[in-house]
DNA sequence: ATGAAAGCGCTAACAT
DNA sequence: ATGTTAGCGCTTTCAT
């Protein structure tokens, strides 16, 4: 026990952090052997209150806190799954995430997260890092990676993707319809009376292309594929900005404008007021993401919201049950998007309808 | 290759996950000794062109990935820094958290990532899962956390904190100066011409009392110690919202409005359009944060920043020195905040001068 | 340049 | 109920 100055190297050296208490030392103090230390840590059965109560108060004492790395170098099983998150300043990812814990947190295992910020190089990193502190199974979240990478990944533990769409053994995929939600969104406006809708588009956004085809169906679907109209646009607010713009300096005025999402509807709500128009009495305008945003009531916007915290969910799910079934299949999980009806959309006033 | 029935182990049993090729697979394949393997993989010079040649290709073929679980172990040490995010729905941490992953990598170190959402029982687990895997040092972000749970925190490894402001031994504390801030913006309203300049409160919020202390004493200074009138509010929208209206309905309507963040600022707007008023030619606005909602064109807000990612930085830094100098103290840094003037803030016209 | 051996802190048989 | 022992996969002396 006698930590003696003697045992201290080197001067200046960034003396060797032999803090941390050990399961011996607690042993040493407690005046048993470490097995019982041990079994009192784990919450086994077979220990006599008298050493259950030394061990207790040693550990208490001395600061003892179990060391997860070396317990997980044994059980060659670290109870952690690891998260990559390409970009945590997306809400999206942050509501998935509570699934993600949540589902986690009631099967006994903890998340750790890691991120990329939107750099395919740094994602790869992070998911190495998690891989090399050998997470039990990783979900990929945004992830931009390849699938060489996504691939050689899934042959050392279960994935589970969110957010992208590779199909590959080994790896789960958790994605929401877009393709369902735009036509959601289209016949909500055709609903109301709408013909000419359109489009302002999500270019290489996640899931714009699903919008794309599911808004050109549902016209169709309408019989309005001559009214058919897609602007080009990128997902932000100044795309959608410069989208509704040039749609209202057109020929033909749109009635209702469809923003592959939130972000970009926001900014072709100032188009549209700064050509003197009025959402919705002149214009319906529509986004997509059901975001924070969507719901300040200073913009109030009809949207198309994805459950985001279901996709966390299920992810998990996947991933744990390829972890406790190592033989069982990785599969595609494919989940409905929800109509939000707010105020920026409304019946098409007759004397305009077509 | 071929994995025989007969390898399985009892029926139901979740099968040990004896994948992952080790050190001595590698070795093995290389027809070298582990160590060899070791020092390749560590990039050692001392290994001929051959033997790394071997190892290489070895590794390759087997999918070889270093066991960073058993390298902490014999090193004591992780590389890691484990970050305990109070909430990462919210976009201030975001942003804190770039600045702590690129000062944490400039150094050669990993960012571990947990969070609490904004429950002090599941931040007490985060917390404890890093310290269980053991990260050289841990930052908290927006912590609940009690002084007790932190202060035995510090004890084990270097703690930097974020967004709280407790004074411990072995804790550094990185703030912006929310006094500064309020000071700012009540300064630029009346270098604008305001006297009647209101504030709507943050109630408990972070940095919601040092925010109210800065706008008292900033009124003082300007002479406007009577005019001071501090509405009730939470940092929400709704929160806003209510006490825009309360202020717009008073007796004397004030010339300008100073939100203690940019949400409630948003939910004033609100409340003053449908007074029938508009921003900023019959009252000026102020929030304080600058999140990605001041700006948007849409509503343009006159706001404070704070150094957000700077902040990541310091506390990253801080934490980073005293795991390499585990003598060094602890301190309390304070950054600057900024004015940024947007479209919400405005001369008050002379007719109205008081 | 390479190998052998010890040991990091713990769990998991196996004894007793 | 408790102690003893043998590793988990790696790094690190220490020999050679």
């Amino acid at each position: 026990m006698s930590r003696s100055n003697v045992e201290r190297r080197g001067a200046g050296a960034a003396s060797k952090p032999s803090r941390h208490a050990t399961i011996i030392d607690v042993a040493g103090k407690a005046g048993v052997s470490k097995s019982v230390v041990s079994r009192v840590m784990r919450g086994e059965a077979s220990v006599s209150p008298s050493s259950r109560a030394a061990v207790m108060a040693a550990a208490e004492e001395l600061g003892y806190r179990a060391n997860a790395v070396a317990r997980s170098l044994v059980q060659r099983r670290t109870y952690n799954v690891g998260v990559m998150v390409s970009d945590l300043h997306n809400i999206f990812f942050a509501e998935v995430l509570d699934g993600l814990n949540a589902a986690a947190a009631e099967r006994g295992y903890r998340t750790l997260i890691t991120t990329g910020n939107r750099d395919p190089v740094a994602e790869e990193r992070a998911l190495e890092q998690l891989l090399e502190l050998r997470a039990d199974g990783v979900v990929l979240a945004g992830a931009r990676l390849e699938a060489k990478v996504v691939g050689a990944a899934a042959r050392a533990v279960p994935i589970a993707l969110v957010g992208s769409d590779l199909r590959l053994p080994g790896v789960d995929v958790v994605v929401d319809d877009d393709f369902r939600g735009a036509v959601l969104a289209v016949e909500h406006l055709a609903g109301l009376g709408h013909r000419d809708i359109a489009l302002i588009d999500g270019g290489q956004g996640a899931g714009a292309a699903e919008r794309r085809s599911g808004y050109r169906a549902a016209m169709a679907g309408a019989g309005l594929t001559p009214r058919i109209r897609i602007e080009p646009g990128d997902f932000t607010e100044g795309g959608g900005y410069e989208g509704a713009r040039r749609l209202l300096s057109g020929p033909r005025l749109p009635t209702a404008i469809f923003a592959s999402n939130d972000q970009s509807a926001v900014g072709a709500l100032d188009a549209i007021n700064e050509a003197g128009l009025r959402v919705p009495q002149d214009v319906s305008l529509m986004g997509y993401d059901n975001t924070a945003l969507a719901a300040l009531r200073h913009i109030s916007l009809t949207t198309i919201h994805q459950p985001r915290n279901q996709i966390g969910k299920m992810a998990m799910k996947a991933v744990l049950r390829r972890i406790e079934h190592p033989g069982s299949p990785a599969r595609r999980h494919v989940l409905a998007p929800k109509l939000i009806v707010r105020d920026t959309t409304a019946r098409l006033p007759s004397r305009r309808m077509a």
